[in-house]
DNA sequence: CTCTTGACTGATAGTTACTATCAAGTTGTA
DNA sequence: TACAACTTGATAGTAACTATCAGTCAAGAG
């Protein structure tokens, strides 16, 4: 059993945003101890780990408490849920292709600048070195 | 130039998002006709690609202002401002390894639902098919 | 046996970055 | 002249945190 403080460490992911978490429905078997604490055992972390990664990939956490409710129908919504998981693969490939994008822009400008540095930027109180650049 | 329209077909970022950066001061160098309707010319592009490049990778609307605002100073910050274009970089390739780490964590749950699907779920009445998986 | 410390609780309010709605002005075409 | 298609700013609403706060509880110090 852990407290919320070891789950926050254990899964990177602040108190406030698991209790926030657990709140929205979003941790199904969440139990409390005689005191209200929450414990939360290893199903538990596995579920912060698919919300964790769900959120990440942008899912919103309406969808999430979706999916959440489709694990705890049972196995006939396993074709449904397979879909979700599909859908979400393809989303994080979009981004991992729009990241490699931006960086290209960012390697652009990284070169843009070096450039800048190397060449003539010794002194800037040079009135020559006043223009201005993107 | 280009209108406000022609502008968000071109950078796929929706007109209300190029109106709200605009407000916000991210497009320094923007014109109005005579009838107040905003211009965009290749300069206010580039401003608008730059923006959505640090917007992408998770830089607050601030931090691209004071940036934007570098450049407007002239050469006399462009060691800052190169700086914040690597700082930038390296978050950009934190998020890569995020991603593919979730990616990891998608993989797993397909295999794991392509094995029920394949399996044993043809009825899902079956009372045997009943548990509950994340 | 009280006191303090630290972890936890829920309630509430604040923040960021959009996103949607709306009334009003302008322009091009019929 | 009417109307459709843009545009504008103002305002309000939303999602997902994030921060603050007052209060509970248990364990250890003195």
């Amino acid at each position: 059993m852990y407290t919320i403080k070891e789950v926050s460490k254990l899964m990177d992911v602040s108190e406030h945003t698991l209790r926030f978490w657990a709140k929205s429905g979003l941790f199904p078997s969440i139990t409390r101890d005689k005191n209200n604490i929450r414990q939360f055992d290893e199903t538990d972390l596995e579920w912060v780990k698919i919300v964790k990664c769900l959120r990440k990939i942008g899912t919103d956490n309406k969808s999430i408490k979706r999916y959440i409710d489709l694990c705890l129908i049972g196995d006939s919504t396993i074709k449904e849920r397979y879909k979700i998981i599909m859908d979400t693969k393809e989303k994080a490939l979009q981004q991992m292709e729009e990241l490699r994008n931006q960086l290209d822009v960012l390697n652009y400008k990284q070169k843009f600048y070096e450039n800048l540095i190397k060449n003539n930027l010794e002194d800037p109180w040079n009135p020559a070195n006043k223009k201005v650049t993107t």
